[in-house]
DNA sequence: TCTGGGGTCCTAGGACCC
DNA sequence: TCTGGGGTCCTAGGACCC
């Protein structure tokens, strides 16, 4: 693809104003007055402010104490009714996907679309500019009355700036070959990926304007703040971004966090939280049928100073009782007696045909004890997760070479492994209520067949 | 009562392997 | 025995986005 598109064939739609736009058109009487949704607790953050919120310096992402001490008495401050949000939102995105098969949805309210997918279409700039009425005219018509905004031009970064140059209700064509004149008296801060930290090195450098900021050299950029931002920076100041328009993209991590309305230091009481939060986790990635071989824990201290620990299995997991034991492992580790403000965790690492795995090791489970395993290849090694306090043994053919009963490793679980040619029969003891994924491998290994520990971590 | 919750991507160093 | 480069995986932290 070209550095730059030829033509603006990328639309942007941002929602205004979104959350408390929702709660104003559903509730007549918050109509015309200040409101504010967002956490409500004493450590919540305001998530949207209505523009009548806006005229008393509410913003996004400012503590909801702070929002409260500078709107007047009569503010309606809302936690969020998500599920609302969610269904406007989903009735905006089916609009977008009649306009184009490629609809990146980037959150609850915003959206990319590309033009030039799917059926061939006009792009000139009058038929862009009628194609973006119309779209502003739907939403309103089909959502009750929601208002957006929307951007089209040559680029993702382009359009996105296009969306906020009308708010709300505006409609903002970037033509191509105009993106550098748009840019250059702008802040540094439009730029997509540039933030708080680069804003602040960026004017210690005296750079305040993205005409400042072309100026600069791609070896200084790339030294000051390393190859990949620095190569990005100098691209998206001279407005090139070829970046394409995704429809569907894989989902890396999950995670779940809180934050504490009083810091916590007892470990007894953080444990009950983790192990809570833990099954929240396990129910959301058992939902999106993925699972993960990393775990992570997140720790923020009272002074926000954050912490994270993180251990690798060597196979996925979507268990909650296995995510449990690796969760409350790696917050041990941890010292939490000064009191945490907000503790979290999560899975990355994600596949979908780990789920395949795990099904083996549920089917030999309900299926039969002791379980059969065919060995796939000359030499091969078995290896079964036994959850601590159950015995295990392998029943092995003539050519079996037993590695050993159970194996507890560093979480206490155990591994029951053995090598040779043939026929394996795993054998558990006790109720089994943990049913791990059960896998062979074959291996040419020569630490295997002398009778050595496998390193799963290497097996295919 | 200053600072949410859910993500993505990048960097740097160490271990380990070839 | 010594020297060494490249690649991958893992961990921890940081910046950024909505």
């Amino acid at each position: 693809m070209p550095a730059v598109r030829r033509e603006s064939s990328v639309l942007h739609v941002d929602l205004d104003a979104f959350f408390a736009a929702v709660e104003q058109r559903d509730k007549p009487s918050l109509r015309g007055k200040p409101v504010v949704v967002g956490g409500i607790g004493p450590r919540g953050v305001v998530s949207t402010a209505s523009y009548e919120a806006r005229v008393f310096g509410a913003r996004s992402a400012m503590p909801t104490s702070e929002a409260r001490r500078r709107c007047p008495s009569g503010t309606a401050f809302l936690g969020g009714r998500f599920d609302a949000y969610r269904l406007s939102s989903g009735v905006v995105m089916d609009l977008l996907r009649e306009l184009s098969p490629i609809v990146e949805q980037v959150s609850v309210d915003e959206a990319y679309v590309d033009l030039a997918a799917g059926t061939p279409r006009d792009l000139s700039p009058e038929a862009l500019r009628s194609l973006g009425q119309e779209l502003l005219h739907r939403i309103t018509a089909e959502t009750g009355g929601l208002t957006a905004s929307v951007g089209i031009a040559p680029s993702k970064m382009m359009a996105k700036i296009g969306s906020e140059l009308n708010k709300p209700a505006g409609l903002t064509l970037i033509e191509p070959g105009t993106e550098q004149e748009v840019l250059a008296p702008m802040s540094v801060r439009a730029i997509a990926g540039v933030g708080p930290a680069t804003g602040a090195r960026l004017h210690a450098f005296g750079v305040e304007t993205v005409a400042d900021l072309a100026r600069v050299s791609e070896s200084d950029l790339v030294a000051i703040f390393g190859q990949a931002h620095g190569t990005s920076l100098v691209r998206l100041a001279r407005g090139e971004d070829d970046r394409a328009v995704e429809s569907q993209r894989e989902t890396k991590s999950v995670s779940v966090e809180e934050t504490f309305e009083t810091d916590i230091a007892d470990p007894a009481v953080l444990e009950r939280e983790l192990d809570l939060m833990v099954a929240r986790l396990a129910s959301r990635i058992g939902q999106s049928a993925v699972f993960g071989r990393t775990t992570t824990v997140k720790v923020r201290q009272h002074d926000f100073s954050q912490l994270t620990r993180s251990g690798t299995l060597p196979y996925a997991t979507g268990d909650p009782a296995v995510i449990g034991r690796q969760a409350r492992r790696l917050l041990a580790g941890i010292d939490v007696t000064s009191g945490i403000r907000l503790l979290g965790v999560g899975v990355s690492g994600l596949t979908t045909h780990a789920q395949e795995e795990l099904e083996l090791g549920e089917d030999l489970f309900s299926a039969t004890t002791p379980a059969d395993l065919e060995v796939p290849d000359s030499i091969g090694a078995v290896q079964e997760e036994a959850p601590p306090r159950h015995t295990a043994e392998l029943v092995h053919g003539p050519q079996w070479r037993p590695g050993a009963d159970v194996v507890h490793d560093e979480l206490g679980a155990g591994w029951v492994w053995g090598s040779g040619l043939g026929r394996v029969t795993v054998r558990f003891e006790g109720p089994r209520t943990v049913p791990g994924p059960v896998r062979t491998f074959a291996t040419d290994d020569p630490a295997l067949s002398a009778g050595e520990p496998p390193d799963w971590r290497h097996q295919p």
